[in-house]
DNA sequence: GTCTATATTGCGATAGAC
DNA sequence: GTCTATCGCAATATAGAC
C-alpha cells in the first residue's frame, strides 16, 4: 500500500508524457491524475525529468526482446519481421508506448541521449547485420546499401506508430480502421518483395 | 533596410525550432540568434505562437509543388516518386526544413491543426488515388490495402528526415555518409519492386 | 509519507522612452 | 522601429508542519 503512489505516478505520468511530450506536462498534472500530491514526485523520483527519464527507460526496454542473443541466429527475413512484432506488442500493450519510443528516435532528451544512442545502436547493428546476411546468403539484391535499407525498414515501422494519431483520422470515409497485425503483415511483404533478389 | 529584422527573425526561429521544437525555444534565444530585441517579435508578428505558425506555414508550403493538378496526370509510379522527390528538394533547400515538416505530421501544433490536415489529407488523397490507380492498371498487386500502402510509402520518405539527427551518426565506421539522393532513389527501387504485380 | 505554503526561476508580453 | 524595464503568470522544487 505504501508504494501504491509512486506505482500511480509513474503510470500516469507514462500516459501524460506519451500523449503530451514532455514540456506539454506539468507535475500537477501528473499528480491529479495519480491522486497524489505533486510534492510527492520529487519525494519519489527526485524531479519531474527523473521521473521522465524512468518513463522513458521502462518503455524502452520493451526493446530488449530484440535485443536478446538469440535473435541473431534467426534466418535475415524473420530478424526483420520480429523488429517490427516487438513494436507491435509495445503498442499493444499500450497504445502511446510505441509513440514514446519512436519519439525519443527521433528527438532524444537531452538527458537521455547516452542510453537512447546505446540501445538505437544495437538495434541497429542487429537489422545491419541482418541485411548483410541476406545479402551473402544470395536471398536479398546485391545493390542494396545497407544502412539505407536498415532506416527504410525502421521507417516502414516507425512512422505508422508514430503518425498513428493522423492516419487514424485520414479517410474516415471507407469503412474500419488498419489494424496494426496487418498494416505489419503488409509491411514485411512489401519490404521482403523489395529487397528480394531474383 | 527596415524589413531587414523580420526577416532575419523569421531566418532565426526557423533554425532553431526546427533543432529543438516550439517549446524548448524561447523568444529571447530567437531574438539573440536574429541580432534583434525579443520585443521585435511581439511588434512583428504578435506573438510567439503566430511567428512559429508563420514559420510552418512557410515550410509546409514546400508540399504545394506536390500538390499541383497536374500530379494527377502523371502515372503512378511517377506520382511516388514525385512525392519523395518533392520532400527532398524541401530538406535540400535547408536541412532543417523537412523535419520540420515531419514533425508537424507526427505532432501537429494546436493551432496549426486544421491547416496541417487539410494539406495532409490533400497529400494522402493523392498518394491513395495513385495506388489505387496502379492497382487498376495492373501495375501493383491486387491485395494492396490502400491506405497502409500509402502510410508505409510516407513512413519510408519521412522517417529518413525525421530521424536525421540519429542516423547520420550511426554506423560511424563506414566511410562516407548516406547521400539523400541515393536513399530516395533506393526506397523507391525497393517500395515499387515491392508492390509491382508479378 | 503526505500535505500546504512558498521560494525561485524563466517565460511571453507590453508600456513607454527614444 | 527599436530599446529598456517590468508585469504577470505558470512551472518546478522545497521547507516545514503534521
Amino acid at each position: 500500500m505504501e508504494q501504491e503512489n509512486k506505482e500511480r505516478l509513474l503510470k500516469a505520468a507514462t500516459g501524460l508524457f506519451a500523449e503530451a511530450g514532455y514540456d506539454k506536462v506539468s507535475i500537477r498534472q501528473i499528480a491529479d491524475k495519480a491522486g497524489a500530491n505533486s510534492a510527492m514526485i520529487s519525494y519519489y523520483f527526485g524531479s519531474k525529468e527523473k521521473l521522465y527519464r524512468e518513463v522513458v527507460m521502462e518503455q524502452v526496454r520493451g526493446l530488449d526482446h530484440f535485443l536478446r542473443p538469440a535473435i541473431r541466429k534467426l534466418a535475415p527475413e524473420k530478424i526483420l519481421e520480429c523488429y517490427a512484432l516487438t513494436l507491435q506488442a509495445i503498442h499493444a500493450e499500450h497504445p502511446a508506448m510505441a509513440k514514446f519510443v519512436s519519439r525519443e528516435i527521433v528527438q532524444p532528451s537531452p538527458s537521455m541521449k547516452w542510453f537512447i544512442r546505446e540501445k538505437l545502436q544495437a538495434v541497429y547493428e542487429i537489422l545491419a547485420e541482418a541485411i548483410a546476411c541476406g545479402i551473402a546468403q544470395g536471398k536479398f539484391r546485391e545493390d542494396l546499401e545497407i544502412r539505407s535499407t536498415v532506416i527504410l525498414w525502421a521507417g516502414m515501422v516507425n512512422f505508422y506508430y508514430l503518425a498513428y494519431n493522423i492516419h487514424s483520422k485520414l479517410d474516415e470515409v471507407s469503412a474500419g480502421k488498419i489494424v496494426d497485425k496487418d498494416y505489419i503483415a503488409q509491411a514485411l511483404r512489401i519490404f521482403l518483395a523489395g529487397i528480394e533478389r531474383r
